[in-house]
DNA sequence: TGACAAATGAGAATGATTATCATACAATAT
DNA sequence: ATATTGTATGATAATCATTCTCATTTGTCA
């Protein structure tokens, strides 16, 4: 299991790589055939200690998993529930932060809630 | 609904007011009686909209929520699972780095994923 | 006080995720 | 190349948190 990537979870980790977006377990499951349910979570539970994917797990709904190329924060659309990615590196400063706890901050996940721009204008419209 | 808090929502607020930390909502609800499943997640839902408490969703496990009384960032132990506050507002930050996307922010919430000092010191000691 | 809307709670239902386990595969040793 | 041993897979069942349903209760206000 540890350092290796099978062939299934190869092929989860490029749907991650390709589509650039936000996907759920049941999105990649479905843009994919021959592979079982419990394969794909399994898949992304080695990809995310791996580091090489990320976990958000945002409002209520299920988790969504992301590629890392970068460090970014989100914007969650508490309308319409989009997530949207800024670049942003707010590591250091966060790591700084912790500093006086005596933690080690190894990532920052930032989300930030609010509204995106399509739902500000609509809102403004009304 | 909207503005009011009913008896069963104000136990729930009261609790979470004076636990002074993250609860789940099974937590909650074993901490109270005569009240229903159900009516926890509501009340939790009800206060979550009202701005009065705020729905972290950390990891895999069930939500945790936590009373507002500041603004602070949390450290997220990828060891032992526990959520520890850290005092620091990033939001004003966070704010201005939305705003070239024409985004509103609301609230920021920052997760910082790593070791907490006891994991720290105890990964130290091995 | 009466009428109507909203909240409650018991339990069923849902939906995402995980566990189980027999089979298939891969790596290494013989 | 073949046996051995361990690991990954996938179909399905199970679990767990959360939400829905609906009959009953409570609150509001005319």
């Amino acid at each position: 299991m540890s350092g290796r990537i099978s062939a299934q979870a190869k092929t989860v980790l490029e749907v991650l790589a390709s589509k650039r977006c936000h996907l759920t377990a049941e999105e990649i499951l479905a843009s994919l055939e021959n592979i079982g349910t419990a394969t794909v979570y399994r898949a992304l539970d080695h990809l995310t200690e791996m580091g090489l994917i990320r976990r958000l797990s945002v409002g209520k709904r299920s988790a969504v998993y992301e590629y890392i190329r970068d460090q970014h924060m989100h914007l969650v659309c508490s309308r319409c529930g989009t997530v949207v990615d800024v670049q942003a590196d707010m590591t250091g400063m966060i790591r700084e932060a912790a500093k006086c706890c005596g933690h080690r901050v190894d990532f920052a996940e930032v989300n930030a809630h609010g509204l995106c721009k399509a739902c500000c204008e609509a809102e403004a419209a009304q």
